[in-house]
DNA sequence: TTGAAAGCGCTAACAT
DNA sequence: ATGTTAGCGCTTTCAA
C-alpha cells in the first residue's frame, strides 16, 4: 500500500509512455483495444486512482462549489442546503463549506478561500451583520474575479449577480389575510430580524395587506428574544389582539406561549402564524401555522441557477428568482371552514 | 477583469523571473527587500491570488477535510458539522461535505470522491444501511490509500482508525438510574435504531442498568415512528409504567403525547428521558429531560484528532476517544430534590 | 498505434 | 540578489 500510484509508476511498470497510459485509461481509441484493456487491468491490480488535484489544475475546472451561509444550526438553512448537496452530487459537483456565523468579517474569509480557484462558482446568503452594516466590497470582488455567484435568501440588491429568494413579501400578505379570512381584524406582527432583508420584506408584505385591509398595522420589533415577553405582555394589556403574524418561527413559539400565560387560548382567542416551517412548527402545542419557503427547493434551484451560469447555459444578465411561499395550516389558527 | 493574474503574469509585466515573483510573494529574505516591496505591489494592484489548486498539486495537501454524515437534518449531525467547521476552519482547513442519506450506496461514492487527493483526510459517520448490511470494505479501501480517517458516533469496529464516540451505554445508565432515584420501578425503553451501532448501545445500557437495579427490563423496538403510538398504548393498558427512556429524541416526545392521550400525566404519572439535546427536547411540551450527547464538541475533537494525525502528532495506534454524555433536567422527569 | 513534449500555476533546489 | 530548471500529476497536441 505504498501511497497513490500515478501514471508515471505505470507508464513504468507497462513499460510504455505516460501519454499512453493516460489515453488509454480514458479510453481514447488512439491506442489499441488490447494495449487499453492490459493497461486498465494493471491499473486496476495498482488501484490506481487519477489525481484529482492534477486533474482540476490541468482541466482548470474543479467540479467543486462553494457554499457560505450564515449559520447552519438554522433549520432552514440546514434545509437549503441538503438541497444543495443533493442538487450538486446528482449534477457531479462537490459543495465546500464555510459558515460566516452571521459575522462580515468571517464571510470575507471564506470568500478569500474560495476566489483562489478552489470552486467553480459559490452560492452564498449574506450574514446579518454584513446586511447591518450594509457592506458589499466583498461581494463585488467575487464578481471582479469572475466567479459566478448566486445569492439566495438574503441578497444584497447592490451586487448584480443571479439571485433565488422567497417572495417575502407577499408571503406576509397572504399570512395576515389569511387571518382575517379566519376572523382576526387586531393584527400585530412581531418582529426579531427586522435588519435582515427578509426580515424588512416581510414586515412590508404585512403592513401592505394591513392597508389593503383597511386595518392599522402595528409591528413590534425585538432586537432580542428575551424581549417578546416583556412586549407582548404589555400589548396584550393595552390593545385587543386576535392575530399574531411573525417573522420567523422561534418568535411564533414564544408568542403561543405568552398569550397563553396571559391567558388566551390559542386559536380561539388569538391566532398564531410564522415563517418558516421546521420542526419547533411541528412540535409546538398547537402546532404552529406557518408560511413556508420551501427550503429544500431554494437550494436545489440555487445550485441549477450557479451550474448553468457555470457551464455557459445561461443568458448574459443575472436572473432573479423568486420561491413562492405557501402556508401551511396547522392548529395555531382557525380553521378557514 | 480579465481572468486570474498568474505569476506568470506578474514577471512578464515586471520583468524579472517567475521564481523571483513567488519568492517575493512569501516574503524570502533571498530577494531583497526593495525588489519584494516593487513586486508585492504589483501583485497587489493586479488583484493576483495564489492559485489554491497549483498550490495543492505541489505541496500535496490541499488542507481540506472531507465529512461524510449520514444526514444534515438531524439536527445532532448538523451540531457536529458546527463543531467540525468551527474547529477545522480555527486550523485553517476546509471541508467538503457528502451526504450519504444513511445509504451504502451513497456513502461507498462520497469515499470515492475523497480518494483521489482532494482531502487530506475523512472526517465520517457511518450510514444505517450500512450498518445494517454490516459492510465495511469501502472503509477499508480509505485505509489502504493511506488517507487518514476519523469516525464518529457511528463507528465500524471492524475498520482500524481513530473514533470519537459517546458512551451511549453509559448514558442510557445513567438516565435509567436517574428515572429509579425519582422514584420510578416501572420502566420501559424505546428503540427506534436498534439497527444502529448507538441504538444498540443505549439499549444494552438501559438493560445493564435494571438488571443492576433488580427491575425486568422492558424493550420495545419498533422499525417506524408510526408504531410507537399503538405499541405504546398497548402496553400502557396491559402493565403499569412509570418511566420510559427512548434512544432518540423524537420517541421521547411521541412517547408524551401517547401518554398523555391515554390519559397519563406527565412527569407526575409517568417520567420521560429522551437522547439528543435538540431543539425539539426544549420546545416540546413539557420541555423533554435527555441525554446530551455534546454534540458540538464531538465535531471539535473529530477535527482535533483527525489533524493531529494528519500533521504527525498522534501515536502510531489508533485511538478511540469517548466523549461522556450528561443529563440535561428539564420538566419530562420529576425532580432529583 | 505510440511517444515526446509542452503546459496548467506553483515551489524550491540549485546555479549564477 | 536573481534566474534557471525541474517537477507536482495530468491532458493533449503534435510528431514519429
Amino acid at each position: 500500500m505504498g501511497s497513490k500510484t500515478t501514471l508515471k509508476d505505470l507508464a513504468r511498470i507497462l513499460e510504455v509512455s505516460i501519454s499512453t497510459v493516460s489515453k488509454a485509461l480514458n479510453d481514447n481509441p488512439e491506442i489499441s483495444i488490447e494495449t487499453r484493456n492490459r493497461i486498465k487491468q494493471i491499473a486496476k491490480s495498482y488501484k490506481y486512482v487519477p489525481n484529482n488535484i492534477a486533474q482540476s489544475l490541468k482541466s482548470k475546472s474543479t467540479k467543486t462549489i462553494g457554499v457560505i451561509i450564515p449559520a447552519i444550526l438554522l433549520e432552514f438553512f440546514s434545509k437549503v442546503l441538503y438541497g444543495i448537496e443533493v442538487e450538486s452530487t446528482k449534477r457531479g459537483y462537490k459543495i465546500i463549506i464555510c459558515l460566516s456565523n452571521e459575522l462580515y468579517k468571517k464571510e470575507s474569509e471564506s470568500i478569500d478561500t474560495f476566489i483562489n480557484g478552489s470552486v467553480d462558482g459559490i452560492i452564498l446568503s449574506v450574514a446579518e451583520e454584513t446586511q447591518k452594516k450594509k457592506k458589499h466590497s466583498h461581494f463585488q470582488k467575487i464578481i471582479n474575479y469572475d466567479v459566478p455567484m448566486v445569492m439566495f435568501d438574503r441578497v444584497a440588491k447592490e451586487i448584480e449577480c443571479d439571485k433565488v429568494t422567497v417572495d417575502d413579501f407577499e408571503g406576509a400578505q397572504k399570512a395576515t389575510k389569511y387571518l382575517f379570512k379566519t376572523g382576526c381584524e387586531n393584527i400585530v406582527f412581531i418582529n426579531p430580524i427586522s435588519n435582515i432583508s427578509v426580515g424588512q420584506l416581510r414586515e412590508d408584505g404585512y403592513i401592505n395587506a394591513m392597508q389593503d385591509l383597511q386595518l392599522s398595522p402595528c409591528v413590534v420589533n425585538v432586537d432580542n428574544y428575551n424581549l417578546i415577553e416583556k412586549e407582548l405582555t404589555e400589548l396584550l394589556q393595552n390593545k385587543k389582539i386576535d392575530g399574531i403574524v411573525t417573522a420567523d418561527e422561534y418568535s411564533a413559539v414564544l408568542a403561543i406561549n405568552v398569550a397563553r400565560l396571559n391567558g388566551y387560548k390559542i386559536p380561539d382567542d388569538i391566532s398564531v402564524i410564522g415563517f418558516t416551517n421546521g420542526l419547533m412548527a411541528e412540535y409546538s402545542i398547537p402546532s404552529l401555522t406557518v408560511v413556508s419557503q420551501h427550503a429544500e427547493n431554494i437550494g436545489k434551484l440555487a445550485v441549477k441557477t450557479l451550474l448553468d451560469r457555470i457551464e455557459g447555459k445561461s443568458r448574459k444578465e443575472p436572473v432573479h428568482q423568486i420561491v413562492r411561499t405557501k402556508i401551511i395550516e396547522r392548529n395555531s389558527t382557525k380553521k378557514l371552514n
